[in-house]
RNA sequence: GGCGAGGUAGCUCAGUUGGUUAGAGCGCAGGAUUCAUAACCCUGAGGUCACGGGUUCAACUCCCGUCCUCGCUACCA
C-alpha cells in the first residue's frame, strides 16, 4: 500500500501543466468580457498551482493574422504591421498591469511562429492529412485576387442592409456566405467580382470522427485514459457532441489572403494558412520561445504523458479546441490532447451584449486608466461573477456593491481591525500567545475553506472558491464580534493577547487563501504585517502601521462610468441610423398618407402587436404596428397617423399589414405618433 | 428548422446519482455593539424551483409538450 502512494506521488511530483489562453485578435483592445472568459480564470488557476510548486507554463499572445486587420489597415490608410503593433502593445500592457501572469505573451507575427506552423502544415501535407479540394470563390480581376469573405460587401439578403460583410451582417447579425449577397462589391476596387474556382487544403474531419467521438465521451484515447469527461462543462462536451453527431465536415485549413502564413508548398502563391490552423499552433510557437528563453525543452510540454494540457477559451471557441485542434494535433501525431476545456459563457454588459464594433464595452485599458489603484477589485468582481455555466452579466451598480459590501466591509475591516487593535493596545508587537482561548475549532473551520476553496480552483468552480477564501475573512469578523477583545483587555490582559494574536493569524490566512485571486492585495497585507513570504508571525515582531486596503466607491464615480457607456451607445446608434441619399424618385416612389385609426385590438400572444384598422378616405386598410408598449388600445381610435400605404404586404403574426404607420423613436426606444399639426381630411398626400 | 446550454428569493447565483422544513451572498426589516473605512455581529421576512401534463410511496431533480434567453448550425427568399 505505502509502495502504490508513493508511486502516486512520484507521478504527481512528474506531472507538468501546459496552460494556455486564447489568442487576443490583434485588431482591438481587450474589454471585461474576454477578461472573464479566458484570462482571469486561467491567471487564477496557474497562480494557484504555482504556489503548490508545481512545474507549470502557461502561455498566450496576440493572434496577429486574418483578413480583418488587413481591411482595418486599408481603411486607415496605414500597414497591417502598424495595426498589430498598436494593439499588440495595448493588449501587452493591460493584462500585465492587471496582474495577468503569462509566462509569455507572444505573437504569431514572430519568426518562430510562421517556421512552426508552416513546418506543422507540411508534416501534415506530407502524410496525406489534407485532402486537396477545388471551389468557387470570388475574384477581383483588377486586383488578380481571390476575396476573403470579408473583402465582399453586398445587400443583406435577410435584412437588406447595404453594407453587409460576406460571412456576416453586422446590422441584423446574421451569418453570410459571399455568394448569398445581393450586388456583392470588392472592397479592393469596389468592382464587382467573378467567380472563379480556386484550390485549397482541407482537413478531413469526417475521417477523424470515430476516435474524436470516443475520446470526447469517454476520455479514452489509444486504448488510455486521457480524462474524464465528468470533469468536463456540460455546455462544453454538449456542444461537442452536437457537433460529431450531425457529422463533421472536410474544413479549408488554407485561405486566399496575402496577411499570414504563408502555404510553405509550390504554386501556392497568395495562399495563407486558415487562422484556426495559425492561432492554435500560436500555442505551441509560444512554448518553444518560452523554452528558449528559459533554457527548457519544450516537447516536454507538448509531447510528455506526464503534461495536463488546459485550454482557457471563451465559448466561441469550443469547437476549435475541442474539435479541430485535437484533430489537427492527432493527425500531426506525438502531441498530447487537452485534459480538459474550461470554456467560459459570454459575459453581458448593463444589459446589452459588448460590441467591439459598436464601442460598447468596458475596455480593459481605459478601466485601468480610470482606476489605476483597483486592479485587485475589478479582479474580485470579474472573479465573483464569472460566467462559468451560463451567461453573465456586469453592472457598474453591482461592482460597487461588492467593493463596498465585501471587498471594503469585510476583507479590508477584518485586516484593519486586527491591525488597529494591535496597535492600540499593543504598540504594535505581536502579543503572545497564552493558550486562554481554544482556537482548534476555529482553526479547522479556517483549513476548510481552505481546503474547500484549493479544490474549487482545481474543478475550475473560481466563483465558489473565491466565496470560500472570502469566508476566512468573515470567520475573523464573527470571532472578534464574539471574543470583544476592547472588552476583555479592561479585565484580562493574557485573554486579550490571545484573542489579538489569533486574529493576527487569521490575517495572513486571509492574506494566503485569497493571493491567487487578488495577488496585489495578498502582498498589501503581507506589507502591513512586515512578513517576508513564508515568515511565521510570532510574538513580539511589530507590525507596520495600518494602511486601508480598499476604499469605498462612490456613487458619483459609478454614474459617470454609466454616463460613458450610455454616450458611446448613443453616438453608435446616431451613426448606425445615417443613411446614405436617396434619389428623389425613390423618395417619390413612396405613397404617404394621413390616416385615422378607426378601430385597434390587440393580437394574441404577440406582447407588442396591435392589429389597427386605419382610415385613408378612399379604403380602409388593416396594419399591424408593434406600439402595444406605448399606447392603450381604448385611446387610439380617432388618431390621425401618417401612413407608409405602398409598403409590401406583410405577415405577423398570421395577421396581413397592409402597411405602415410612421411613428419617431427616440435612442431610449420611445415611440411617438406623427400627426398633421392641423385638420386635414383622412387621406391627403404626405410629400 | 435542427442541435446544445440555461430559466431556482427583489438582485447575483449554488443545488452531486429523485428522499425530511429548497440553500448562500447582496439588498430589505428588526436587534445588538462601538475595536474598525457608519464598517462588523445576531435574528427575521421573501420562493407554485418558467408553464402544463406524466412516471413514482416520493420530482427542482426522470419522461413528454409549451413558452422565454443565449450559443452553434441549416435552408428559403
Amino acid at each position: 500500500m505505502r509502495e502504490v502512494k508513493s508511486l502516486v506521488e512520484q507521478l504527481e511530483a512528474n506531472k507538468r501543466y501546459l496552460i494556455t489562453s486564447a489568442l487576443p485578435y490583434a485588431n482591438g483592445p481587450l474589454h471585461l468580457g474576454h477578461i472573464c472568459g479566458a484570462y482571469l480564470p486561467a491567471d487564477i488557476y496557474v497562480r494557484h498551482l504555482r504556489k503548490q510548486g508545481k512545474d507549470v507554463v502557461w502561455v498566450c499572445g496576440s493572434d496577429e493574422h486574418g483578413a480583418a486587420i488587413t481591411l482595418r489597415a486599408k481603411k486607415e490608410g496605414i500597414s497591417p504591421r502598424d495595426i498589430i503593433d498598436k494593439y499588440h502593445g495595448i493588449i501587452a500592457s493591460a493584462f500585465e498591469q492587471f496582474g495577468i501572469s503569462f509566462d509569455i505573451y507572444h505573437r504569431t507575427s514572430s519568426d518562430l511562429h510562421h517556421e512552426t506552423a508552416q513546418s506543422f502544415f507540411s508534416v501534415l501535407h506530407d502524410s496525406d492529412g489534407f485532402v486537396r479540394k477545388e471551389s468557387e470563390q470570388y475574384y477581383d480581376e483588377e486586383h488578380e485576387q481571390f476575396l476573403a469573405d470579408r473583402y465582399i460587401t453586398g445587400t443583406c439578403p435577410k435584412c437588406s442592409h447595404p453594407s453587409a460583410y460576406g460571412d456576416q451582417c453586422e446590422n441584423c447579425g446574421s451569418s453570410l456566405s459571399p455568394f448569398d449577397l445581393i450586388n456583392p462589391i470588392s472592397t479592393l476596387s469596389g468592382n464587382t467580382p467573378v467567380k472563379k474556382s480556386t484550390e485549397h487544403w482541407y482537413l478531413p474531419m469526417d475521417q477523424h470522427e470515430e476516435w474524436l467521438s470516443k475520446w470526447l465521451n469517454t476520455g479514452e484515447l489509444d486504448g488510455k485514459n486521457q480524462h474524464d469527461p465528468n470533469e468536463w462543462k456540460k455546455h462544453v462536451l454538449g456542444q461537442c457532441r452536437s457537433w460529431v453527431d450531425a457529422g463533421l465536415q472536410p474544413r479549408a485549413m488554407t485561405r486566399d489572403l496575402d496577411w499570414g502564413v504563408k502555404v510553405p508548398l509550390e504554386n501556392a502563391e497568395g495562399k495563407v494558412l486558415y487562422v484556426w490552423l495559425d492561432a492554435p499552433i500560436g500555442y505551441i510557437s509560444a512554448t518553444k520561445q518560452w523554452a528558449k528563453d528559459n533554457g527548457k525543452n519544450w516537447e516536454d510540454y507538448w509531447k510528455s504523458e506526464d503534461t495536463e494540457l488546459i485550454h482557457f477559451i471563451g465559448k466561441d471557441n469550443i469547437v476549435f479546441h475541442c474539435i479541430i485542434f485535437p484533430i489537427l494535433l492527432k493527425a500531426h501525431g506525438d502531441f498530447i490532447l487537452p485534459k480538459n476545456v474550461p470554456a467560459n459563457e459570454f459575459l453581458n454588459l448593463e444589459g446589452f451584449k459588448f460590441s467591439t464594433s459598436r464601442n460598447y464595452a468596458v475596455w480593459l485599458h481605459e478601466y485601468l486608466e480610470d482606476f489605476p489603484e483597483k486592479i485587485d477589485e475589478l479582479r474580485y468582481v470579474l472573479a465573483s461573477i464569472l460566467p462559468e455555466s451560463k451567461d453573465a452579466e456586469f453592472t457598474w451598480r453591482d461592482y460597487q456593491a461588492r467593493v463596498n459590501n465585501e471587498l471594503v466591509a469585510i476583507l479590508g475591516n477584518f485586516i484593519n481591525r486586527a491591525v488597529v487593535l494591535t496597535h492600540k493596545y499593543f504598540n504594535g508587537l505581536v502579543p503572545e500567545r497564552n493558550n486562554e482561548i481554544h482556537s482548534e475549532t476555529l482553526f479547522q473551520e479556517i483549513e476548510q475553506s481552505i481546503d474547500k476553496s484549493s479544490a474549487c480552483v482545481e474543478a475550475f468552480k473560481f466563483r465558489e472558491a473565491l466565496s470560500e477564501a472570502m469566508n476566512i475573512a468573515r470567520i475573523g469578523n464573527k470571532f472578534l464580534a464574539d471574543e470583544e477583545p476592547w472588552k476583555v483587555i479592561k479585565e484580562d490582559e493574557a485573554k486579550a493577547k490571545d484573542i489579538i494574536h489569533i486574529s493576527l493569524q487569521i490575517a495572513i490566512k486571509c492574506a494566503d487563501a485569497l493571493t491567487s485571486f487578488l495577488p496585489g492585495t495578498s502582498k498589501k497585507i503581507h506589507g502591513i504585517l512586515n512578513l517576508e513570504n513564508g515568515q511565521e508571525l510570532l510574538a513580539g515582531h511589530a507590525l507596520n502601521k495600518a494602511e486601508i486596503l480598499f476604499k469605498k466607491i462612490e456613487d458619483e464615480e459609478m454614474e459617470a462610468q454609466i454616463a460613458k457607456l450610455k454616450a458611446n451607445k448613443m453616438e453608435e446608434e446616431a451613426e448606425v441610423s445615417t443613411k446614405d441619399n436617396i434619389s428623389f424618385e425613390d423618395f417619390s416612389n413612396m405613397d404617404i398618407r394621413v390616416g385615422e385609426i378607426v378601430q385597434a385590438e390587440k393580437i394574441e400572444k404577440a406582447d407588442k402587436l396591435l392589429k389597427l384598422s386605419v382610415d385613408l378616405g378612399h379604403e380602409k386598410r388593416t396594419i399591424v404596428s408593434g406600439i402595444a408598449a406605448h399606447y392603450k388600445v381604448e385611446d387610439l381610435a380617432g388618431k390621425k397617423v401618417v401612413v407608409l400605404a405602398n409598403l409590401a404586404p406583410k405577415k405577423l403574426r398570421g395577421v396581413e399589414s397592409q402597411g405602415m404607420i410612421l411613428m419617431a423613436e427616440d435612442t431610449e426606444g420611445n415611440l411617438a405618433f406623427v400627426s398633421p399639426e392641423k385638420e386635414m381630411k383622412t387621406g391627403s398626400e404626405v410629400r
